[in-house]
DNA sequence: CCTCCGCTAGATAGATCGCTCTAGTCGGCG
DNA sequence: CGCCGACTAGAGCGATCTATCTAGCGGAGG
């Protein structure tokens, strides 16, 4: 089926947009890398590179959100998997030689100010990511507020350290934001535990 | 003198790149938002739009790294200075309609897999607020290996704040990774008064 | 079988890219 | 003054950019 050749080019896209940014990768070079014939580029996304880079954000946002969630089960101790999940990162990262960090940091950075829809969509997966995480330290049994307040952290550490583990071709980042991350965690975890104790 | 024009290039770029990164933004625009004769940019950056980004780099990183050093000051409190750095960091994001967030984010995950002078140039910038930033928390009484990891956090925290922040259009993952980072130079301030008392 | 249409295929347009080149201006110095 | 080097000024090169256009392939439905 043709639909193959889309889900390709979408494919090869995020990869490519993921290391060198949207503004650094050309059509060519991306239907080059999906094997795919240059008109069907614009068959399958008339609105041409800005609407395909639309969606590749949707998809790799979408991928990566499983991926936490895949990480953050519910039931199970959100220390040891926010410990897992950075540590799972780092790794990721050294075995990519530093260039697969976050799929859509690189671009949201670039469109942020230049292009409102595909803005628009880094954060519809930023907050997708953000309530996910969220939602799983709230089944935890921890507070919505404070729940929240560690999902942006979490996901804030996280990004910040790939930008810097990227340059410095260094894991450190991650596994010191890992630490950092993991500890605030389990103090959030720790003080509602006592809460609770107090309340009876 | 003539220089001005050099320096009219490099911050005209420092802004741009900034705002659409590196790959996005043309020497022809360079050369018009700087008001500089075409011709200029090549005889001060034979090296070609690549030395003008290394040398942006390092100018705008040495400029933020001063904003670090002025929140920072030996002798006062840590605590304060680091909630009062992200307070500041949030307003101004806010201010420019959160357009100006890190001067170099953009730029490093642009180029750390396509150039390696530039990537470089994005690694000396980060190491040097690292060991900036590091020092004064020593400066503070804080051990040194506990410096450096907090040093790390905050400015991972903070780029990756940026990164949210830019997307959202909000203050809010700047306010929370704020918050985060005070808590932790906090504890970690205790903690050293803690091991001080119990040594005598 | 034939027609229709989703898709392939790529040539090509028109603009823009980074960069080179020559010509010319200007100030300072011998 | 005469000269020289630093800098200005922009035309223009080849390459590459995104996007459009026409032409044709090939399977499904009438």
């Amino acid at each position: 089926m043709a639909a193959a050749t889309k889900e390709r080019i979408v494919e090869s896209s995020a990869e490519l947009f993921r290391r060198q940014g949207y503004a650094g990768t050309g059509v060519k070079q991306i239907v080059a890398e999906a094997s795919a014939p240059f008109g069907s580029l614009y068959h399958f996304f008339p609105g041409g590179k800005e609407q395909l880079g639309e969606e590749v954000i949707r998809y790799s946002g979408a991928i990566y959100g499983q991926l936490i969630d895949a990480f953050f089960v519910p039931g199970e101790d959100p220390v040891a998997a926010t410990r897992n999940f950075f540590t799972a990162a780092a790794a990721a990262l050294h075995e990519s030689n530093y260039a697969d960090a976050c799929p859509i940091a690189t671009v949201a950075l670039e469109v942020s100010s230049t292009s409102e829809p595909m803005r628009q969509a880094c954060a519809d997966v930023f907050n997708g990511w953000i309530d996910g995480a969220s939602e799983r330290l709230v089944q935890g049994g921890l507070p919505r507020k404070r729940s929240r307040a560690l999902a942006i952290s979490m996901i804030a550490a996280l990004e910040g350290a790939f930008v810097l583990g990227r340059a410095l071709r260094s894991t450190e980042p991650v596994e010191v934001a890992g630490a950092t991350s993991t500890e605030a965690v389990r103090e959030a975890v720790a003080a509602q535990r006592a809460r609770r104790r107090a309340r009876g």
